[in-house]
DNA sequence: CGCTGAATTACAACACGTTATAATTAACCA
DNA sequence: TGGTTAATTATAACGTGTTGTAATTCAGCG
């Protein structure tokens, strides 16, 4: 019953760096688990041990990604909370766009991957984060009573999720992808939004002209 | 120099039909390049001599549904343009709707193919059709001057692949899906839209308060 | 009819992700 | 210190997409 660590917990994270470093210098082709397992100095088989499968491996990457980039996202809580979620898109954006290859990379083998469960989970979790704030900001009066926070959560976190997932895939720059996001949520909210949000909403969606 | 035809046509018929049916059956897990070439009792080197791939013939399942579906767009020239677009948004969603999960498969594994070149040409086809349409409805008159057609059909054609990108990869219905993207058009094209074009289309996006 | 050349075939092989098996290692506990 | 037990190892193997090779088939042409 007890659980050993040590070995482990080394292991683990030297598998980790090693398809980190690989992805990084050969991209995710050269990422085979005989390279992986050669180079991190472990047997083939304790990657599937420690994370069940090569997706599992990619998947821990972008877990750690994410939490970097949640760490990032400290908002302002005296801010309207439609606004933060548009700087949360900057962030996002800056975030990605310092190392964008690599991102785009583990990005797109997580989703593509034939496991879908670990698709979902993301996918629910950027939803739910979306859908917070949006109810946040409807119970502070900041978006009109015929908006239902619900369904508007949703429909944003989803345009942000396919969007990104347009990003991974191809040949979109993740500045454009965002841009299309922001154009896109305040084109929706725009009209759900209260007399004092609207102001600053017209500056977002005036982006849209240029470029 | 001279093409044989007759039993590579045949061959080619019966490729097809066979990875049809396999996937129709079984799922396209079940489609392997040995048992497709067993049931359609041509050699392993045969599709790969006729489609160059798996996933080359999964494309062309995916191009035989596109020349279906493009059929049925057949649309009214004396409508707006604009409204040209939203009516073919439901086309293709009962389109689509008649034999989701085939086509869901089909178009999830062309997208998630490792050649990117495929994904890119579908890509680029839709823009290009979404943005023609847009041209027309400006030079119609149908938009503002401020419209960019460019930006503008670039912008919605993104859209909507970002959301059939979605749909094919996860849990959502074709009709969700379709809903999403005929709100989001709406919500870009209401502020862009003409007087009298905004009548019609404030009656697409109150479509959003329901459901 | 027989020839020619391209398509098709049968067969083997490669690298890949993944799993099974059995032997080995090493942390933990008495 | 030595035994127990779980993790790790080495090795082999399976099914997959794909490619190479050499033999065979067959439409078109003289």
């Amino acid at each position: 019953m007890t659980e050993r660590r040590p070995k482990e917990v080394s292991a683990r994270k030297r598998v980790l760096s090693t398809a980190e470093s690989i992805i990084r210098s050969n991209g995710v082709d050269a990422l085979t688990m005989r390279r992986l397992a050669n180079e991190a100095s472990v047997a083939l088989k304790t990657p599937y041990n420690l994370f069940g499968s090569k997706t599992g491996v990619l998947l821990d990457l972008l877990n750690q990604a994410t939490i970097a980039l949640v760490e990032n996202l400290a908002t302002d809580q005296d801010e309207p909370a439609v606004i933060q979620l548009f700087k949360a898109l900057v962030t996002l954006e800056t975030f990605y766009a310092d190392d964008e290859e690599y991102y785009r990379t583990i990005f797109w083998a997580v989703m593509t991957s034939d496991h879908p469960e670990e698709r979902a989970a993301a996918h629910a979790n950027i939803v739910a984060l979306v859908t917070l704030k949006i109810k946040e900001a409807s119970s502070n009066g900041e978006l009109k009573q015929s908006a239902g926070p619900m369904e508007l959560g949703e429909q944003l976190g989803l345009n942000l999720l396919a969007n990104l997932g347009s990003w991974a895939g191809g040949h979109l720059s993740i500045q454009v992808t965002i841009a299309h996001t922001r154009t896109v949520w305040a084109a929706l909210l725009t009209p759900l939004a209260s007399r004092k949000l609207s102001v600053e909403l017209v500056k977002l969606i005036t982006h849209h002209g240029e470029r």
